[in-house]
RNA sequence: GUGGCCGUAGCUCAGUCGGUUAGAGCGCCAGGUUGUGGCCCUGGAGGUCGGGGGUUCAAAUCCCCUCGGCCACCCCA
């Protein structure tokens, strides 16, 4: 079609089936449903209540909310100004999530607040396989306690999502980044080691030095990681609070025979993460190997303006990353239900009939396809076969005068007919099984 | 933002030493069965050969540009 009226780059429409496959996801409509129950389901299970925000949120809450020297802020942000507003179009869900619990005072609705979402998020960035420009996120937040239990409660809701899906062989790796004192004395270990080294780092690596010395250590590049083979290690400088707070998730894990390994490089960047930091792989989805993701972020209500701190943990996952993995397993999501019962028409009369009966079945709660064309009776035949409906009503003259339809059951083939006063019963009798 | 690969019917693809009206299978529509789907047979619709420009008597085929898709880098879901 004119590339002008094309769907954006990086986003696609998710279709009733995958006959087509050029700017439509590979998955059918059918099974974007089927996660998103079973995670309705899970999260319902976890005692997780649903919150839904905006697509469209202030710019500077993103900024501050994801952290400025992010690449998402600084490079992949779809923002735009109408007068004097800053929107963008939300790269994630959390800090939307922090700002809705401190905007209506969720905290006062007493305990902790378990809250989970599911829905697009946006982000500029060249799309290949697993990464899109409009792709869809779910998760959850557990705000209100730094209790660690809450750290594993939120990791096991996570993978009892994959469990539920049936996914295996999935790799959770684990790491804290401490408490901010703990921190602090790191980076400035982390800085001076560095020191020596500047003029063989990148640039990037040079700015993060300053701005964000944490994520140097996920670089890719092959000399740097070489430099950091001996660099200061962030475990080795957390002190009693933040050791103590790790090993314990570590035991609870261990208690829930969740398995993880420990990867000392997973860092989260931003001063107001603290303590877990887990992540969620794949060997089996491409270079995007990330099926989701989540740590906790003390500090990040009051970075936010909240007077009191509220600390919180949370994870996000990539739906698009669970439906490659899922066909990489081979686990395939339950069909889009049929019909239960087409009515086939024979002539005017009988399609006028037709037409009032199919609005009474649905009234009884029975799926009923019908022709809209006026085709033949082999056309609609070959149509009801199509939508896989279990039975077929077949309505001309004949049935009309003998006060009966002719009712088909498709896959037998067996075919019987049927009082007009009896049908609704005997259809519900047959459909209910 | 950078790099690699790829664009022929709705889908999967054939057709490229340049040469008459561009093909197949599947799908779609109709007929064979004047009231019956799935199998079979017959016919039909459907293509700016991604788009634009160039070379040529002649371009799906060669050249340039461009758009789109896929994959990768960076980074993340």
């Amino acid at each position: 079609m004119n590339p002008e009226y094309r769907s954006i780059t990086g986003t696609f429409d998710i279709l009733p089936d995958t006959s087509t496959t050029d700017g439509a996801s590979d998955a059918p409509s059918s099974t974007w449903r089927y996660i998103e129950d079973v995670i309705h389901k899970v999260m319902q299970r976890f005692n997780a209540e649903e919150i839904r925000t905006p697509i469209l949120e202030p710019t500077p809450l993103i900024a501050r909310g994801v952290g400025a020297y992010t690449d998402i802020v600084s490079k992949e942000m779809f923002a735009f100004e109408r007068g004097d507003t800053h929107y963008v179009l939300r790269p994630e869900i959390t800090a939307p999530v922090v700002r809705a619990y401190l905007q209506h005072h969720l905290d006062q609705r007493g305990g902790v607040q378990k809250l989970y979402y599911i829905g697009p998020c946006f982000r500029a960035e060249r799309p290949q396989k697993g990464r899109y420009r409009q792709f869809h996120q779910f998760g959850a937040e557990i705000m209100g306690t730094d209790d660690p239990r809450a750290d594993v409660e939120c990791i096991a809701l996570m993978m009892a999502i994959y469990e539920e899906i049936g996914l295996s062989g999935l790799r959770l790796r684990l790491n804290s980044v401490g408490n901010p004192a703990s921190r602090a004395r790191f980076v400035e270990a982390l800085q001076n080691y560095l020191e020596p080294y500047r003029h063989e780092l990148s640039e990037t690596s040079l700015q993060r030095l300053e701005k964000n010395p944490l994520r140097i250590l996920d670089t890719k590049a092959q000399h740097e990681q070489e430099i950091l083979q001996d660099a200061p290690v962030l475990l080795d400088f957390l002190d009693e609070e933040s050791e103590k707070h790790y090993a314990e998730v570590k035991t609870l894990l261990q208690d829930l025979e969740i398995a993880f390994v420990e990867d000392p490089t997973l860092v989260r960047g931003l001063d107001y993460y603290t303590h877990t930091a887990f992540e969620l792989e794949s060997a089996d989805i491409g270079a995007q190997s990330a099926l989701g993701g989540g740590g906790r972020y003390d500090l990040l209500a009051q970075e936010l303006g909240s007077k009191q701190a509220v600390p919180s943990i949370g994870f996000a996952s990539g739906i698009e990353r669970l439906l490659l993995a899922m066909e990489a397993q081979g686990i395939e999501a339950p069909a889009a239900p049929a019909v239960d019962v087409f009515l086939a028409a024979l002539g005017d009369e009988a399609q006028r009939w037709v037409f009032r009966w199919a609005q009474q079945l649905r009234a009884e709660g029975l799926s009923v396809g019908l022709d809209l064309r006026g085709r033949s009776l082999k056309s609609q035949m070959k149509e009801a076969n199509r939508q896989r409906a279990e039975y077929t009503l077949i309505i001309g003259g004949n049935e009309l005068e003998a006060g009966g339809a002719q009712v088909k059951h498709m896959e037998s083939g067996e075919q019987e007919e049927v009082a007009f006063d009896n049908l609704v019963a005997y259809l519900q009798r047959r459909i209910e099984a």
